[in-house]
DNA sequence: GGCATGTTCAACCATCCGGTTGACTGATGG
DNA sequence: CCATCAGTCAACCGGATGGTTGAACATGCC
């Protein structure tokens, strides 16, 4: 009863995972993260042939990371950061039994979110227990 | 962008990536993350052979996502979120920050380091937009 | 010693993955 | 119209993956 088995959701993990596994992808993730890019801008600093780049690509489109526009002849390329949530949400669910607690990015928030009083408060989660949002120690003034 | 093309970072973030794209090896992490057990009792719930699973964790121990402990003639196999921890900072920069965050994310880290906590002047710090407003829902895999 | 248990090793197989090249379709524009 | 640019398709190749089986170590127990 543990284990829900979800099949749908499941392959959508493979999916996500499988193509971030591949350090050309995260770099094309990344390329894209900043602006949108037509295929041959995406596959142009890489050291491989434009199919071998639009295949990746593909990868990552049918992962659900990035989406396809096509106008005129060229397909513009846009990242969709919502597949990478659901799998990050996984990764989350670990993170339960020891906060993620990646070095400088708490605390950037928590920088952050100091001079920005947001209503923290209220959106703190009261299932998952303490990752980020609870009153941690802020060493921020 | 700023990235500094660390290959020992990238190796990892492709072993623990790839370790994570398949079901069998998240399922065998979420039965880790309830207590630690030994090889057999890991292969157990799974309809294929010991080998197979023994490879599985040998794949997830590559990738640093588990230690093993071999005590008498019994290895028990235990989490360690370390390498689990660096992947989700990646994918946490994705996808629940956006492009200008992480911009600010690295002048901030850049200011930390250099023990200078100052605000860069006029340089009208990016409020991450939203990063806790996000309905992050984190539920159990 | 002898035997059962826990785990790994070694071949082997089918399939997938990342890359190439070459031909192809389709929109742009002189 | 014809050349060119943007991108895909198809076939192919080498190597990695995921699974099997059968044997080989080890260790614990009688």
């Amino acid at each position: 009863m543990e284990t829900p088995a979800d099949p749908v959701r499941e392959a959508r993990l493979d999916a996500v995972f499988a193509a971030l596994a591949d350090p050309t992808r995260r770099a094309i993730l990344a390329m894209l993260l900043e602006d949108d890019m037509a295929v041959t801008d995406v596959a142009a600093p890489f050291d491989m042939s434009l199919p071998a780049v639009a295949k990746h690509i593909s990868v990552l489109v049918r992962a659900g990371l990035i989406r396809q526009d096509r106008r005129g002849r060229v397909t513009w390329c846009q990242l969709d950061p919502d597949a990478l949530r659901e799998a990050s949400g996984w990764m989350l669910a670990f993170g339960q039994i020891d906060a993620i607690d990646l070095d400088g990015l708490e605390r950037f928030l928590a920088a952050e979110l100091a001079g920005d009083m947001v209503a923290e408060a209220g959106g703190a989660a009261p299932g998952p227990p303490g990752y980020l949002g609870k009153d941690e120690e802020v060493s921020l003034p």
